[in-house]
DNA sequence: TTCTAATTGCAAGCTGTTTGCAAGTGGTTG
DNA sequence: CAACCACTTGCAAACAGCTTGCAATTAGAA
């Protein structure tokens, strides 16, 4: 969708800051904290990115994810199915990982119903581990 | 091990309140945020629980959680070989995810050696979906 | 084009973490 | 078992990241 529709389809006011941090994020391969947005716009105040982010989050446009990491980090939630990497702790490669399928698991584990989530792995990966 | 034998072994001296910080964590059922830490305490300081807790952890002790509040949250890593969480969206509660293993099923399709990963879990809590 | 409610940038405030320092203490040594 | 010293403590102040109030500006409806 584009987003001059999906901004009108939420009442989204359409002003150029939000749609800056929000195509920064339709382009991001991974989750963004907000001074990696900021730092990728033009010139937009941090409160900016603080106050657009939050309105996505409320609209149900956004996600905000916690890793080991102080800061939580962003991404749309349109790219949800494209959430699972893999990434080699050696050269950086970004491999996607493909039908690792532990939703059903973690249900029937759980009892929980399962509304969101993510995984990341760090490992070697085959390229280098052959150096 | 008791604990003036573990302090000991990763030589760190034995003060009275990091024994308490220690104990405290050994009786914990789950991770506890430094200010739940220090308000069990019985009357030691904000940022000697801080020190405590930070010498914990880089003599392996104990393990940093990141939960998605504000607060990072601590346990003892012998009590804790290998914690998943899974949180729930419309409470907060956090419970542990008890053996889901996926690092050999990661492994074995991707051929990366696997050396950290994070994985994220949100839904909504048994008790929660009954309301 | 005009009008108004919503949004922006700025600066200040808040919450939680980290650090510098003087005073105090564990534990090693003679 | 006394003396010593490097490590630890409590306190206060600094810091980092997030949030908010406000006057000026702007999107978009009328």
């Amino acid at each position: 969708m584009h987003e001059k529709e999906l901004f009108h389809k939420n009442k989204i006011k359409l002003t150029d800051q939000r749609k800056e941090v929000y195509n920064i994020l339709s382009r991001a391969i991974q989750p963004l904290s907000l001074d990696e947005i900021q730092n990728e716009c033009y010139k937009i105040d941090f409160s900016s990115v603080y106050r657009s982010i939050r309105t996505f989050i409320q609209k149900g446009i956004v996600t905000e994810h916690y890793f080991g990491d102080r800061k939580p980090k962003y991404s749309l939630k349109m790219n949800d199915s494209h959430r699972h990497y893999i990434k080699c702790s050696k050269c950086g490669r970004i491999d996607e990982l493909k039908n690792v399928c532990i939703i059903d698991e973690v249900n029937k584990k759980t009892k929980y119903k399962i509304v969101d989530h993510y995984m990341e792995f760090i490992g070697v990966c085959p390229v280098c581990l052959k150096k």
